[in-house]
DNA sequence: TATGAATGAGTCTTCATTCAT
DNA sequence: GATGAATGAAGACTCATTCAT
């Protein structure tokens, strides 16, 4: 019995992860398509549940969308930890966390709009992504610093703005033109 | 009579005009807090008026937004024209323009906060004023090229992207730090 | 200046009536393409006056309908005292009352729809004419009734029957259609 | 496994079903009182249902009107239907479909009063049952013309006339009194 | 007196959320 | 756990009526 119902639990388990997938599949590209005008029963009909399942995994709208926004702020925290991994040169480094983070921005239409869709609410499901984030881009910031490699009236405030200012580029400009401007902008940030 | 009737019809045009004042300085500040989730009732209430007046003036709230959006894109308008009036060096034009907006978005919420607001069927509305806003763009940007001043490269189908670029820096940013932002934008434009 | 008084106050009431009668024609027009869907704003545009002048002439939009059907009434109550002027068979004279009326309400569209439009207060403003109407049916039924002509058991209580239905196949059916009925109906009714 | 789920499916479809059912006959009664002014919010009360769910089952306004009008519509096919079926003398079919449709009305006010309340929109959700009605209905009024017993000169395009009129004629009579204007009329369309 | 701008209660419809099955 | 029917508060928009000019 104990087999079985572990068994059962086992998979219910995994239905369960492979239903959260899809609802979060589900959401990050209607959410791309329609910012905060997605509707729950859009995101259950294209994941192939029902709304009641996406109720059971996300409480709220918000907490789904704010959980969309820790998906993109954990893909910038690995990417900075990349960066630093990666080790070499502080602003190489630098310019690797942001350049990734602008082409994942292109290719994926949820990683550049998703901030959009951010009501007060639904950023405060994800503060403690978006709080590892900016430690993260700390760390990244004061080693391109020491190096003097990187202005240093950049502060790690700058960031979003910095961020946000290359996703909306990035989402209003033609297909590949923001690439120019992502080079303006480090050109500008480096220290000559 | 026909001075009678001037007088009558101008105070009751003048009335009306005022209403239409009042309506949109409300809907500026309520679109700029909340964007496209404000609400025409909303509106009214702080405009000083039943919500049927805002609807005798505007026949739907997406004209409403379309009219702000007029608004910023003729404000943008007249700051290039401006620009190329006071003539001198071409580049100095393409600055002022950029910069101009930018302090104004700086300054005021709506000017750089409208556009995220805006639904297709909002720009509808705008298209005139944007059109008129592209084509003033367009002859800046032309005279810095012939100067061989601005970047053969930058086309004025790279000017959504850097304004709404430098709109979210703006309003994501903290206040001033901007004003860093757009020295390495327009750093990274001009011929060197 | 009495007289210069006079004549102003003459010629104000000839335009207050040419007025009325102007929002009467329009509403006719309306009310018939559109029943109790018709609005004052049309109305009003449709006579080429102010909404204002409207109420001034018909304080509600229940009395203004009310005097349409009023007016109908009115054309009802002409069409049998006719007949009974004319004199002559007395069943000739209910024959022709009914076939007037049907004539007319196949001719104009308000005549055989303002029934339709009618909610009970714009009813209770016709009541007038409404009871003049069956005062006059009632002597022509009874005239016909002495001659034996008319089947005995039809009284004034079927008339309303008798024209909303010939109202409605004479709308209902296709042009000309309607005469064939008509002749079954009188057909049906005459004492053989 | 499947026996429960047909049973839960059945149970959940039955409680559906229900809800339809008690919304329909509320908005029966209701649009018959107050034909297409009648309101969404009081069929649901009525219904003991909330306004999302009547939405839930008619998309709008219109459809809800849209299936009463096909509902009788379709009473009338089997009306048709059955006086086909019976079979016998081709004019007592005609007579037997005409006469308990106007029993059905006299004693069912939706069934006189529903067409009043059709807009061109509610008329075109009851297309279907309406092309239905006038295919069931050219074939009673074929064979009673093949047989001679019919007028030739009244065809299928006289039928919504007729029965418009006799509805009005329903409902504006004193009760019974229908009943002589049905027979006047059978007996106008009967050959001799 | 005529005008039409203003009013706001009322109506349809939507959609986040709940809960019985 | 999953489902989707049900809920009802909320929001966009209408239109009969009023009133300042």
């Amino acid at each position: 019995m104990a087999a079985i119902d572990q068994t059962t639990s086992r998979t219910q388990r995994a239905d369960a992860r492979r239903n959260r997938e899809r609802i979060l599949a589900a959401a990050r590209q209607i959410v791309a398509e329609q910012g905060a005008a997605a509707q729950i029963h859009d995101v259950a009909r294209s994941a192939g549940v029902g709304v009641g399942t996406v109720y059971r995994h996300f409480p709220t709208k918000e907490a789904l969308i704010g959980e969309l926004i820790s998906e993109c702020a954990r893909a910038n925290v690995a990417r900075g930890r990349q960066a630093l991994a990666e080790g070499g040169d502080p602003w190489a480094s630098f310019e690797r966390m942001v350049r990734n983070a602008c082409t994942a921005m292109s290719e994926d239409a949820i990683q550049r709009r998703v901030w959009n869709a951010a009501t007060p609410q639904a950023l405060a499901h994800a503060e403690a992504a978006k709080s590892e984030m900016r430690s993260v881009c700390s760390e990244v910031i004061a080693r391109a610093h020491e190096a003097g490699s990187l202005r240093a009236d950049f502060s790690v405030d700058d960031m979003p703005g910095l961020m946000c200012g290359l996703a909306a580029a990035i989402d209003a400009g033609p297909p590949g033109g923001w690439q120019r401007l992502v080079e303006f902008a480090l050109d500008g940030l480096r220290t000559r």
